[in-house]
DNA sequence: CCTTGTAGTCAGGCTACCTTACCAAAGCCG
DNA sequence: CGGCTTTGGTAAGGTAGCCTGACTACAAGG
């Protein structure tokens, strides 16, 4: 719903770094030897435990149905990066777990993402890169105390 | 794919903004008597030009294919934004012309992106937004850079 | 004309979500 | 203890937003 000059949308200029952020990581998580891994699944890894957790505890956190995040756990899972295994401390509960491939992968996306934040810093600035994750944080508690959560 | 600290994580926060800025947009759209359009329909109204155009030109210019593009034009004639006429000066084309309602809502969305944008620069500076703003663009750039596009 | 290219649609498939309905174990509670 | 409710997870089916491949209708050049 814009405008004449798209290159300079803000919408389309979030969305773009957004893509190159995580079309990066993967790349490069990729070619380190943990291929298949794709954006959606980074809701399995984003809250996991190098432990383990639970299935609806980790879907909570993300936002997501369990029945959602289950089937990408299942994804996962069929890459080899995680199990599930029933929680030996509740009959109806299983754990996610990462394989050591999948921890290793783990480590190595959170590693990787720090990395590209290191080379936009030496390439424009580190205090231009702490500039926009502080704007964009503004900008959202702004907007959120603006549009009151749905009603909980 | 990532992290500890998720309320700071940058992809997480790209996407809550364009998220913010999505929202607002269309709730003040649709509070301004324009109901029913939803993100997806930006493509339709993001290069649509006053007098109407063709399907595939903003099909192309959206990244889409035809097909995807032309459900969204389905569903927002049925909006009764826009309406679909077969091209004067080709029996095959067809043009996507805006119906004043449909006129109305795109000047105003652009009109609320803007209004958004100077909200924005009123509470946090200016020179902030437009940091942002460049920040990014700049980002994007070194990161196109990077990764040559697919060939062609 | 006849061939080749282009505009748009139709059919069908995939991914990433959702809701509704269910089962099975857990946790009261009388 | 036996039943009721709650909770963890799965199953089935649906939707939105994209895709590819196959097709039709018209255009345009020999």
């Amino acid at each position: 719903m814009s405008a004449i000059a798209t290159d300079q949308h803000l919408v389309a200029l979030l969305e773009s770094v957004k893509q190159d952020l995580l079309e990066e990581m993967y790349r490069r998580v990729a070619a380190a030897g943990y291929p298949g891994l794709r954006p959606s699944h980074g809701c399995v890894f984003r809250y996991l435990d190098v432990d383990g957790s639970r299935l609806s505890e980790l879907a909570e956190k993300s936002g997501m149905t369990k029945q959602a995040f289950g089937e990408h756990v299942a994804n996962v899972e069929a890459l080899g990066y995680v199990v599930r295994i029933p929680d030996p401390e509740d009959g109806r509960a299983k754990r996610v777990v990462p394989t050591p491939r999948g921890r290793e992968a783990l480590i190595l996306g959170r590693q990787v993402f720090a990395d590209l934040e290191r080379e936009w810093a030496e390439a424009i600035g580190v205090e231009r890169v702490a500039a926009l994750r502080e704007t964009l944080r503004e900008i959202h508690r702004l907007q959120a105390a603006r549009s009151p959560l749905p009603a909980y």
